[in-house]
DNA sequence: GGAGCGCTGTATCGTATGTTACGTATTTTG
DNA sequence: CAAAATACGTAACATACGATACAGCGCTCC
């Protein structure tokens, strides 16, 4: 079974003529950015001139260079986004391997993170901790724990934090009550939710500020979003992962924790009395 | 100093407009390989429009769309070439090293799979899986929702699964229901909660299997279970972490859905038709 | 409430890019 | 060694791509 061009180029590289051989290998040397630019670059890497390369391609059984891109670049993505590949992993210490369906849980999560600045996570934490507005949260079928998570945590450390639960009539009412100086935490991953994606729109049309934890193909309520979280979610099970969004909700609301320290301690001290 | 397109991004996002900043977001949810495609794909993927592209790359500084896409050839090229700088020096967006909090919620998994053996899991999903009674999930204040996560998955692979929720009256009535033929998944960490213990207590006399998700120091539950699992909770936060156990939750879903693939797939197809 | 500014999409334009035709060079075969 | 076939490059072509001008719209700030 051949699976990436480079293999297929392997083997039928003898069968080539001098020119395409050339072409090949300077493929194979710089693989696979060199097919990714302009046949007039790639030509002049080689050394050759551009029907040469055209040719190349044609061999290869594409039907044009287009195609021999588009096919180069969804090979490049599928190893992109499953790093389980990458060799060089933290050795796991004790000798056990670990279970491959963890490995590729930290990597969500390394992954999630490298897409994720500091300053935004601060952002969406300000947003969180501005005490101006109300705060809802929402999710989707297999989503809304976490947004129970979350709402659990942040509706200790300061009022008005709402969790959005039950019949989707029940909160889309709710929507009177939100206006421009309240957050809504929607989390959403595929397969997105059209009720969700209506309550969000609506949400949005009322000026109500929507922070987005979603997968990384971007549910579409990216387009309503102040603030999009993007997760990596592939994992070796018939499920995609939350784990990383998890994660980053818990930083969240560690982060807004810590901003709300003062307030937020009393609040707590003023609850542990009522008990 | 500014490295990566990545950086470049995260740091400008916040000045940017809405358009672009759909753009922005598009771009690192798929990062990189939207920016090599053409401008009127990637303007179709992030939903704007061609120019709103074009205005996004000038924005970062670029003088055309090719000078863009070089720029992250060459970025991707450099990647490829030397994978060790990849894991060993991970361009994180915002310019720091990993959040501490990462780092902690890494380990923190690492340390809990590393006293969690394969067989312990194994045992602990044949128990589930083994479809000869009724499962039951609840959880305290804080890991209800990984309850709620665990059932939400459970329930479609398998008939008779329940989510313990409401008042506590509720669900106590509901051991009426429990025998030794069925499974209780409780999630109790610090402060472990009184009524949850009652709970688990009157269960295990009852004969009901418990598995046990909990922290290091083990709640008093561990007493009544057959199964425990302890995860570690220790963050930089002023709240304990739940994401080991969240990951256990799902690495268990994921055994479970395996195992009972034959069915379970019968069963989705069954409901996809219901709808 | 009105005026100004900034953002965004539509439509058009120029051009760089991939493609093809054809002539020359090179190798192969009888 | 000659003749044919194949390979390669030059040059002309058409398409699709990026770039730009302009108008409509919403937003902010007086």
């Amino acid at each position: 079974m051949i699976s990436s061009i480079a293999e297929l180029i392997a083997e039928r590289m003898d069968a080539m003529p001098a020119g395409e051989r050339r072409a090949a290998q300077t493929l194979i040397a710089n693989y696979p950015l060199i097919g990714l630019k302009t046949v007039a670059e790639f030509s002049a890497a080689a050394g050759v001139s551009s029907p040469t390369i055209l040719r190349f391609v044609a061999r290869l059984g594409f039907q044009n260079y287009p195609e021999f891109q588009s096919t180069l670049q969804d090979e490049l993505a599928a190893q992109l986004q499953s790093p389980a590949t990458r060799t060089l992993n933290p050795p796991s210490p004790g000798g056990g391997a670990t279970p491959p369906m963890l490995e590729a849980t930290l990597d969500n999560m390394r992954e999630t993170f490298r897409h994720l600045s500091d300053r935004q996570l601060a952002d969406i934490a300000a947003q969180l901790a501005g005490r101006r507005g109300k705060t809802f949260l929402i999710g989707g079928r297999f989503t809304d724990p976490l947004a129970r998570y979350m709402a659990a945590h942040l509706a200790i450390v300061q009022p008005e934090v709402f969790h959005l639960a039950g019949q989707e009539s029940m909160w889309r009412d709710r929507l009177i009550d939100m206006g421009k100086r309240d957050v809504l935490v929607i989390f959403d991953i595929r397969r997105y939710q059209d009720s969700l994606i209506r309550f969000a729109e609506k949400a949005h049309q009322r000026g109500v500020q929507i922070v987005l934890f979603t997968d990384q193909w971007l549910s579409p309520i990216a387009r309503f979003a102040r603030h999009v979280i993007a997760g990596r979610t592939a994992v070796p099970s018939a499920w995609d992962s939350s784990a990383a969004l998890f994660v980053v909700a818990e930083m969240l609301i560690a982060t807004v924790t810590r901003q709300l320290e003062v307030e937020g301690s009393r609040r707590i001290r003023a609850m542990e009395d009522l008990r």
